[in-house]
DNA sequence: CGCAGCTTTGAGAATCCTCAACTATTGTGG
DNA sequence: CCACAATAGTTGAGGATTCTCAAAGCTGCG
């Protein structure tokens, strides 16, 4: 049950059935576990990779940087995401895949997956339906950042980020948001300086409290209505 | 060759190699085709389908309505496209389709496509693959529309409609976009005051061309500069 | 013709950015 | 324990971008 895979398939089962024959086989892969600090590239753009990168612990960023230098995060990944899943389709990465913070992964080799993906059908579609919630929340971070005003996508993100935790095991007591205020500023699309303020105004309206540099999400009902979330973009729960 | 899904057909292949018999299983399916005028939302937010659409013509959208009544465009859709794939893995829907531009679609049934997918793995992979390519542009368009100018936004989006409209085997003398300035408002996340603006600048840049309404790319490297483009996250082309 | 939708233009206001200085916190080496 | 550097966060002021509101011109169509 403490398999390296185990938090991973929980993740596939929370939107597919598998049969206990595929699951045995996701479970008895056994990758290699390394430590990352943060900041670290786990993986450059225009690298081919022979593996996907299973997050164990810390946070993960999907990012890509401009010509003046300046960088973007398009995607977050926590505990139990397989952060570039999608690899396993498309080995060449055309994008950043950055620790944000310190933390471990396994790394899982494609020709597992693959020969996975090609013995077991149901496995293949929960793969496939797995790189579809990611884009599903891709979509969703297009509109969000076209749409919204500055402060209430730093909402939604938060937002995302308490539900998605909670989902995933991690923040029993209170979702506490790990990332700088510089790296929520590559998230929203906005500069650190903006953030600082927006966070205040954030914690003056109440719905978030800042206590040395790292804010938590005090109430969510109003956070949720100033960043317009509606969770079920992240297809966590049974299709409503 | 002039299967209904040949077109998608083409499509995959440039990705993935099928073994024959799976090209033709795909291909002997005969869906049944309906045309859509303007503005006719073929999907609506929270419906659960049992097709996926294949565009025969036309231009279609998927987008999201906020609170105020203002809509954004997530991820455009042209000729050849089969615009929610995805719905095979996920059947219900987060967000609209709708048909921008007068456009006609073949409604292919789920079953057949699950069918397909558990009967050939390589018919999988390419599935999959397809939805990579969705989640990569969907991703470059967060990291566009949160980093750079309104100006090169707009750039940006004329540039890969461009390359993937040329791509489709469409626009052979000089692409055209068929959208209204309210809709390319919707998909550069700003408003049509301002992309009358923009188009206008950049027009007198003399990267693109105005006529009646319609604009026309007239020197593609200009626009490329202008927008940052570079079309690798497209995967039209081998992988580099 | 007259209507409806799309586009253009102008002016004032709101949002957000840039630059710069300052404070707080953390880690390092002596 | 202290000095010091490095990183993170805060605050202020001025300016650039973009939005809103409003009105007018254009185009196609019944």
């Amino acid at each position: 049950m403490d398999r390296p895979l185990s938090r991973f398939l929980n993740r596939l089962l929370l939107r597919s059935a598998l049969s206990q024959e595929a699951q045995n086989s996701l479970l008895a892969l056994d990758p290699p576990r390394t430590e990352k600090k943060a900041r670290w590239d786990l993986v450059r753009s225009g690298q081919i990779t022979s593996f996907a990168c299973l997050v164990a612990s810390g946070t993960i960023g999907r990012s890509e940087q401009f010509s003046d230098g300046s960088r973007r995060t398009a995607a977050l990944y926590i505990e139990g995401d397989m952060c570039d899943l999608h690899s396993v389709a498309v080995p060449v990465a055309r994008w950043n895949i950055t620790a944000l913070t310190d933390c471990a992964i396994y790394e899982v080799p494609h020709t597992d997956l693959r020969r996975l993906h090609d013995q077991y059908p149901d496995l293949a579609m929960a793969f496939w339906r797995d790189t579809v919630v990611d884009a599903s929340i891709l979509a969703k971070w297009v509109t969000v950042l076209s749409g919204l005003s500055t402060k209430s996508r730093v909402a939604h993100i938060l937002c995302e980020y308490g539900t998605r935790a909670q989902a995933a095991g991690l923040e029993k007591e209170g979702a506490s948001f790990p990332l700088t205020q510089s790296q929520l500023a590559e998230l929203a699309g906005t500069t650190p300086v903006h953030i600082s303020r927006t966070l205040k105004a954030l914690a003056d309206a109440g719905a978030i409290g800042i206590s040395r540099g790292c804010s938590r999400i005090l109430d969510f009902e109003k956070l949720c209505r100033i960043g317009e979330f509606d969770p079920t973009y992240l297809m966590l729960g049974p299709p409503a």
